[in-house]
RNA sequence: GGUAGGAUACCCAAGCGGUCAACGGGGGCAGACUGUAAAUCUGCUGGCUGCGGCCUUCGAAGGUUCGAAUCCUUCUCCUACCA
């Protein structure tokens, strides 16, 4: 199977400028191809997953892969997809925004593949020397207003007399049209991938590389990815999931994929996984006929994670969701306990605290971040919600003394069904 | 600039002098059923509490009243129509 067909059998082809075109120029041998990303967060997140993962696809099918940190572009701001003015960044986070963003590329793609070494380039590097007129001289007079205006991303906040849109962001399609232009005649590159909310930067970028180079480019979006409930893939009330372990835990990392909606899980493991046609349609049918296994779920989720966070990494998440949603835990040997501990949200509480009669639970309960008040935490206690050390504590006004630590100094606290913490004795 | 209407808890949205911490829906949290899924059903959804209460909240600031989300004044911001 070719690397477009592959594309187009996992879902992940949305719209192609010259499918035939494209098709064709794959075949002929390796070709360079781009995405890019704006350092809006000081961490790429579960989002950006899709075009990451699309690069190294392209990688092992033996094309040459550019990962293109926005330096430049993210001090402007893509109003793609946005209904209101993005606040500009200040060049100080962008500067850490965007080393953090380099070290993440780096660690997903193969930068030491003799035949097709993935590149990690910044456009800040050919950007920011190029001077205000001739930009407008060289670049600005390729395209006229008209045009641009008629782009979905623009035409939408001007239609907006609330949000309106700022000459900073309405200039944004034309720097990364540069970009384009710029990759195809410096690093041959000929194919640019996106989110579908960038088909009108990449078509403005391909119409650069004809205009000022007489060179064909090619565009691949990829699609928005949904949730089969409707809702946006990635998010939480608790926010976006991040690839940095630092800003969400291995384990919680892990849990997202376990958590994924039967209807979605086979979509998920062709989008997010690297596993093959056969190996996912042998998971299908394990999960059609035995969805309470939960197969699909866990190959999804050990697979993702392994690929983010490394294989040892995805074993220990692994590991821990099973002791926590195995059994009772309590009952575990001490050291299969402490292996699993690290990496569920902890937190201390003074030895003293525990010594004669004790503490309120209400109290552990509010410190730990597993309730958000006291107030709360009762109403929690009282409809059944809350367990010490996995069983059930019906009684509000519980203290916690020494008895209940498990191995003299651990107590794990959980809410509803798979809220965890450890409260560790200091 | 003129006129009319509006601003209520995370969101939508009732309430129009006391019985209002404020109807209802959504969302969220928890329980039951399950499979850490979906659907369904139930409870909770401002804070503190000795569970008797106490404190803070209905765009902002003042005022009337025993008592205001509700009435009056000023201000701010929206929406519609007219210029």
């Amino acid at each position: 199977m070719n690397i477009l067909a592959e594309l187009e059998w996992r879902g992940l082809a949305a719209d192609c400028t010259d499918r035939a075109g494209l098709a064709e120029r794959l075949e002929r041998g390796p070709a360079t191809l781009y995405c890019g990303f704006d350092p809006t967060a000081d961490s790429l997140h579960v989002g950006n997953l899709i075009p990451l993962l699309t690069l190294r696809r392209f990688q092992m099918a033996g094309h040459r892969p550019i990962a293109l940190a926005g330096g430049a572009t993210g001090l402007i701001g893509d109003p793609s997809g946005r209904t209101a003015e993005r606040q500009l960044l200040t060049r100080d986070s962008l500067a850490s925004n965007i080393a953090s963003v380099k070290n993440q590329l780096r660690r997903l793609l193969d930068f030491d593949s003799p035949a097709a070494a993935a590149r990690l380039l910044d456009n800040a590097d050919w950007i920011a020397p190029i001077t205000f007129l001739d930009f407008l001289r060289d670049t600005g007079k390729h395209f006229t207003v008209n045009m641009m205006i008629a782009k979905e991303s623009v035409r939408a906040r001007m239609e907006d007399r609330d949000a309106g849109i700022s000459f900073t962001e309405f200039s944004y399609m034309l720097l990364q049209a540069y970009d384009f232009f710029h990759l195809c005649r410096d690093h041959d590159c000929e194919l640019q991938i996106g989110g579908s909310d960038q088909w009108g930067n990449i078509t403005a970028g391909i119409d650069l590389c004809r205009k000022k180079l007489g060179r064909a480019a090619y565009g691949l979006t990829l699609p928005l990815i949904t949730n089969a409930d409707g809702s946006k893939f990635g998010k939480s009330v608790a926010g976006a999931v991040w690839l940095d372990p630092a800003k969400t835990s291995v384990y919680r990392f892990y849990q997202f994929w376990i958590r994924t909606d039967d209807r979605d899980v086979i979509r998920f493991l062709k989008y997010f996984t690297f596993l093959g046609r056969e190996e996912i349609d042998e998971l299908a049918r394990q999960h059609a006929g035995k969805p309470e296994a939960r197969t699909a779920h866990q190959t999804l989720a050990r697979a993702v994670t392994a690929i983010i966070h490394g294989e040892p990494a995805a074993a220990e998440a692994a590991r821990a969701s099973e002791i926590l949603f195995g059994g009772d835990p309590a009952g575990v040997p001490e050291a299969t306990f402490q292996e699993m501990a690290h990496e569920v949200p902890a937190c201390e509480w003074p030895r003293s605290g525990f010594e004669g009669a004790g503490t309120p639970l209400l109290e552990l309960l509010v410190h730990s971040g597993l309730c958000a008040s006291k107030g709360q935490a009762r109403k929690d206690i009282e409809g059944g919600g809350i367990y010490i050390n996995n069983r059930r504590e019906p009684q509000v006004q519980r203290m916690v003394a020494a008895a209940d630590l498990l191995f003299g100094r651990q107590l794990l606290l959980r809410k509803g069904k798979r809220n965890y913490t450890i409260i560790a004795a200091s």
